[in-house]
DNA sequence: CGTAGCTTTGATGTAGGTCAAGAAATGTGG
DNA sequence: CCACATTTCTTGACCTACATCAAAGCTACG
């Protein structure tokens, strides 16, 4: 029974993913299966974690995606970063005693429920998932940091270009793109806030793109019509992304 | 024997830190110590870390400040973060096989080394560490996102207002500041590539901030003349770094 | 006491924002 | 399967925040 249960949290994208850092046993395995009871499903429209909350709660996606965000004051809100099935969502606010952002869908989700006593406990239990868990959130960060440096010191163009590219890379790890493209459900809109850039920047930004014969960006779908060139502008440099192999042993 | 060595440790910056998120046992303050061993200097000008590099070590700044950063093959640089007394510096360099940013000091250092054998030993023995670093790892990343926030949504005012904020905040806690104010040995070069903004543009900012009557940036120093003003005009939030108490007990 | 790195200021240029409005999609109820 | 509503996309005209360039005064320290 409980092989069972560990064969199918094996093949979760969750499982897939914490795989790549830290080689985990079949105890480790059934200690997540733990960390997989509770499915919800989430329309969009309605968040699915919001900054300030105290239920200490955090989800795994397993189907659809999703997109972190901080609102200002003045109404602008910026997107950190969006979720693609197979990643942790709110660790955050689990970890600390209220949310300090927001998640919402992007597009209808199905995710797993974990919550601060279950990942305590599992924790506990294995210490090992403790540390593979550090070292998912560490790529998180590797990712945000990026993200910073595009916002920082990259032109719109670059950015765009920068930020597509680094989508076809995490999407395909986990099966759903390749250096051709991939189907994505992000509105001009979602991807202004999430460079910084007003929607009609973004826009114009795409128009080249397209014209110059490097990526079209429609009808949900990213196709890349001259991949090299375009990480070429970019200056796209997958390292961050990769860590081929269990670290840890 | 020990127990000095516990106590020694208990005092230290990065001990205490830690406790703000994890009640560590002497069992855990003893196998801390063990990453207090290599104390190095470090002159201004050299890397701590450097981009690409395999020795895979991080550090525990003792005293001094140092910044981590990225560089663009345009010759421009995106400073992501700045270490201060008890922060923990290049943990993503430890984890990942090879360093993704580089740390630089910002004036002369002193830090204790730690190996990526000291780290892993060390929650291996007492897995609690691994918890309240993987917490003090989700409160850095908590900051690296505001800053992402300033980069994407800001402008150039409330932008070096919020961090001149986070900065009083994170010294405070270290005893290194207040809401006067406090010492700060960045240049405008610096401030200008961490906060995204030209030299010259900065230097404008921090002047109009002076002549309005809200703070003074100078030889040296960050005084706060109207707090509460900056507060308002940057819309500063501090919760994201407080988390009084253990949050595991 | 000189020279190299900071800071300050002015003049001018440009990337990207804002406003406005029409055209395509996309969805919804009948 | 169509009519209407709503969101999303696209483009043009104009504007502003910040960059870049240039040059002069500071500071500091070898």
């Amino acid at each position: 029974m409980s092989q069972r249960k560990a064969l199918k949290v094996q093949d979760s994208p969750f499982a897939r993913k914490l795989s790549a850092f830290v080689r985990l046993s079949d105890g480790d395995l059934v200690a997540m299966s733990d960390l997989y009871r509770r499915r919800r499903k989430f329309a969009m429209g309605i968040d699915m974690i919001h900054q300030g909350q105290v239920e200490r709660n955090a989800y795994v996606l397993a189907s659809g995606w999703a997109c972190s965000y901080k609102m200002l004051r003045s109404g602008s809100r910026q997107i950190v970063d969006f979720q693609i099935p197979g990643d942790f969502l709110g660790l955050r606010s689990v970890l600390f005693r209220t949310a300090d952002h927001n998640v919402e869908p992007v597009t209808p989700v199905l995710a797993s429920e974990v919550t601060y006593r279950d990942l305590i406990d599992s924790f506990g239990k294995t210490p090992r998932l403790a540390t593979a868990v550090l070292w998912a959130a560490s790529r998180d960060e590797a990712m945000v940091v990026e993200h910073l440096v595009d916002l920082g010191r990259r032109s719109a163009t670059e950015r765009t270009a920068h930020f597509l590219l680094e989508l076809e890379a995490r999407l395909r790890l986990v099966g759903l793109g390749d250096r051709k493209g991939y189907a994505c459900p992000l509105s001009q809109y979602l991807l202004a806030d999430a460079l910084g850039l007003s929607a009609v920047h973004i826009n114009r930004v795409l128009r080249e793109l397209r014209e110059e014969g490097l990526v079209t960006f429609q009808k949900g779908n990213v196709t890349f019509e001259d991949y090299d060139a375009l990480v070429k502008l970019s200056g796209f440099d997958r390292d961050y992304l990769d860590h081929d192999g269990p670290l840890l042993p």
